[in-house]
DNA sequence: ACACCCATGTAACATGTTACATGATTCT
DNA sequence: AGAATCATGTAACATGTTACATGGGTGT
């Protein structure tokens, strides 16, 4: 899976420009697939020379020119070919469980503050997605798969954001035993 | 949070060599952070610029020599600065949860298709991370943030996994047909 | 006044993956 | 006989991020 193949899905049944699709990664699959800029641009540019879209310039006042992409015959295919291909493994990263890891090395409080670190970012993803799924439900073109990705997304946060607080619930430092732990830890507070 | 600050939390306690690097990679943070040799002597090449480590060459009949490395103090610093930096946000690759956005587009029977395969690919991973587990219990150095991280990655995929099961059995046909899925299920059943 | 929206894009950098290249030893 | 383990590394490729560069319109 990459962008290229991301961004023929959304454009199959809709041209719009490289600023729309960026716009519609935010509100959909950015939780399981992000995309900035700078990464749809130059696909977009690839793509047109592999023949996968079509680019009508819509010339503005006062603004750059609008770029509207329109998906090819050849593109629907390679979608078609991208949905029938193996799927590529999923891959997390998470420098929190990393970090937790190596917790024996971790100065007194030092976990908590990733804990708290990392439950504020998710709560306000939380949030976003929240507000996702409401502006999903307030619109009529949004189908159940719209709908069933969001809250699988918001679900799988409520997953990590229940295992941070019972982590916090511990007791602060209750999980440093032994005097080896607490020799490491000095050295780290250097 | 890149491969050298995880490598310096391996070797902070144990001077090793890249090979067993790579080992302690995939039996602890594997699931939340992946490694391969060629991500891992390239960077052990730079640490060493960097004098973050140091190499001990160990000359061996038959095989190319051991390149032990160890820890200085300047990596003792960098590590605990690395403790100290914010923490890097959590990143998901997520190409079933893509897919099955795009569901409408997708052909009859298509959808299950990827779902089972995840879920095969879940459940192995399950069993390696299970196998882990069993042996970081026969293990007397293990410590209880080990332990921890993974059982988090078990409950992670666990998660998935009900996710994926809840979703095939909502769709048409969801008896399990052929005699291999029967035998999958009841693999996930034990 | 200030911030956010619209709208494009490039260049440098960071990071990681796949394939290539070698080869003895030990287990099944 | 064949697979897995030990043990190193390079080169080419893919992919994505951050900073840079521009600039009017719209809402508070």
């Amino acid at each position: 899976m990459n962008i290229e193949q991301v961004i023929l899905g959304f454009i199959y049944g809709e041209a719009m420009t490289g600023y729309e699709l960026k716009k519609r990664f935010d509100e959909s699959v950015a939780h399981f697939f992000g995309a900035t800029f700078s990464g749809i641009y130059p696909a977009l540019r690839r793509m047109e020379k592999e023949g996968l879209i079509e680019k009508e310039v819509v010339p503005q006042e006062g603004r750059p020119s609008k770029n509207i992409v329109r998906i090819t015959e050849k593109g629907r295919q390679s979608f078609a070919d991208y949905l029938k291909s193996p799927l590529s493994p999923g891959v997390q990263k998470s420098d929190l469980l990393v970090r937790y890891f190596f917790g024996r090395y971790a100065a007194e409080g030092q976990i908590r503050g990733w804990l708290l670190e990392e439950r504020e970012r998710m709560t306000d993803t939380r949030e976003g997605l929240l507000h996702m799924r409401r502006g999903a439900l307030n619109d009529p073109e949004t189908d159940a798969f719209r709908l069933k990705t969001l809250e699988m997304g918001i679900a799988q946060i409520e997953f990590s954001l229940r295992w941070i607080d019972e982590e916090l619930a511990m007791e602060p430092g209750a999980e440093l035993t032994g005097p080896e732990s607490r020799e490491e830890r000095r050295r780290c507070e250097s």
